[in-house]
DNA sequence: TATGAATGAGACTTCATTCAT
DNA sequence: GATGAATGAAGTCTCATTCAT
């Protein structure tokens, strides 16, 4: 029984200790975020940490790599239902979005990355593709469905991608700085979203 | 070896001090950035630092309250001359509000509240205060004044502010981390927001 | 450059740390003594330490109660023979308390806590009930044996017992003083001390 | 009028810091005594002390100078009146004794030469010689008296002269520890301790 | 005389990392 | 594979002291 529960551990460690990493840096950011307590929330030894990662950069990367970016990647590329009304499945898509822009995992990448992200120009790279200019590619797509069908204005295509998704962007920051102080509510928030971009495109 | 030993400058040090800072905690972050840093980047010894300030966070709240909670609220604050059309005024508020959210030294700050925000609740909500609530109260001024004019829906008033607002704070964002991968070009940028806004309120 | 880069002896480190660090304490006291002091005495690198002890108090509470403490305790605490004559039981008793209590440890705790003890009133506490009390406890056994024997008038038993203690006590202020100025011969001295005690007891 | 105060204070400055010196150093020793806390007690700039004093031992040679050596010379020399009955004299004397010896200054220095002792050599000898030598004198000459007069035998004279003193120095060993734990009552400490003197002397 | 400004030396402490077992 | 032990580098901060005014 011990056996295999050390049998189970080995296999899981790198798991365990991104798992722990994450909500490190979470609460302290990269450089806030010692390998001791890393280690101490995996419950594991400090030097355990190098038998799997070169060093506390690795760490990091290793999280990016293992979890998140798999993660958002999944999340949105699953396939979009586009049969109804454009409004709905604009929404839709937002809301997928949202969910996996604002999944907690996702936030500390992207915290980390904004104050440190000079760290680590590759995974910066790697992170704008894979969330904004992926959000742009699939926007595009969207919005030329829209046009297709006559929903959409077709200049609407030449507006910079960005000045589209700024409400999600704004959600995930707020939710790192002002979310106590002064909240968003989600729902609501989105049904402004939606009304204020179909009256831009139609 | 040392060009004048002691310097008198006692007026000018504190501005010294925080002026070095704000650079450091612009390429490092608040954790990252080391007193002796600052020092080096201020030609002065690391102990003579605290004379100025009691410990390392002084220096950050000096710097927020010396500088750029002034700047930003001056450069927002300026009157408005709200006469002509109602898209010159939004725009030259916009315009206004990108400039003082844009400048580096509000930058920096932006950058070190979102990831170490946790460390400084007083200054995360005196930022709060004012930028964001401070932008609140300026845009429902402004939308009220369109809706009197006539030229603005009466019911935008119900629009979170933080919609609206939102490709500002991408904008900060992208400055942040992906202006070299992806660059924002500012003057269209502005342009296509302006189109997308009157769009929405009228 | 170093004999064995890294010397196999967990076990014997907390020892070796505390005992250096009552060789520097002896010199210079608790707030002279640095922790690079006591590491250079003991052989390691000063952050060694730090993996022993929590830090410089730590110290001086380890070597409190992992040496002195015990030490005396044990010393007084062995069983006297009571047998014989009464003052040959008090020059037993006084030979065996001047050992425990003019030990070179026992003095350099008696040393720091003398000028530095606020800043320990739980070893000051514990300092006390394990020296004086204790020697109270004692003196009084000793002279209700003696009242028992009729070798002692009964009213001495009203003295305070820091009286017939005193010159023990002065002996270790000497020793941490005037010893080098104006030495004190321990033979005769307690000779003449028996001698006194005898005169005041009988 | 300012003036005047100004000149008086420029005068007075050394005694102000002396006497702000020693309350420092009674809390916390010498080492852990700050020039800028001396300062600050005596309401002048750090800097400020340096025009007095060489350094920080300097002060407190100062202290031991200006105030201390000398109360206890004038308070121990005072002229005792020997007419009367010897317990009577003996009592007189030990009072003086007391009295000089457990004043505030004299306690600090006592515990400031106690610990920290080997960076003064010199004082710590002129503290014997003023202090104890000095009581060794009074002693010899009291005990004379005794003897002269038949009340007190003749081979008192060879006792060390520390074992009769003793109690005295207790009580300013109990006064910088154990005091709060486990007070002295002088009144009737003393009156034991004259007792027990009479026994042994007589 | 008095002091504000400045600093270098050194204190404590943390931490990423290495290494032998 | 896992870890306990050890450390060097670096960081924050204190403080006695100097100097020019």
């Amino acid at each position: 029984m011990r056996e295999k529960k050390r049998q189970r551990r080995k296999e899981a460690r790198p798991e365990e200790i991104i798992s722990a990493a994450l909500k490190e840096f979470a609460n302290n950011g990269f450089a806030g975020t010692s390998i001791g307590s890393i280690a101490t929330r995996a419950g594991i030894a400090r030097s355990t940490i190098y038998v799997y990662f070169e060093d506390k950069e690795a760490v990091f990367e290793g999280a990016f790599k293992d979890r998140i970016e798999r993660a958002i990647r999944i999340s949105i590329n699953q396939a979009a239902d586009i049969n109804g009304p454009f409004d709905a499945v604009l929404r839709t898509m937002l809301e997928r979005v949202f969910n996996s822009f604002l999944q907690p995992d996702a936030l500390v990448l992207f915290k980390v990355l904004l104050t440190e992200g000079q760290q680590f120009p590759t995974l910066l790279e790697r992170y704008h593709a894979t969330t904004m200019a992926n959000a742009k590619r699939m926007l595009t797509q969207l919005l030329t469905l829209g046009v297709d069908r006559g929903e959409v204005r077709p200049d609407v295509l030449d507006y910079d991608h960005r000045l589209i998704i700024a409400p999600v962007i704004v959600t995930a920051v707020w939710r790192l700085t002002f979310e106590k102080i002064d909240p968003i509510d989600l729902p609501s928030f989105t049904d402004q979203y939606v009304d204020m971009l179909s009256r831009v495109l139609r």
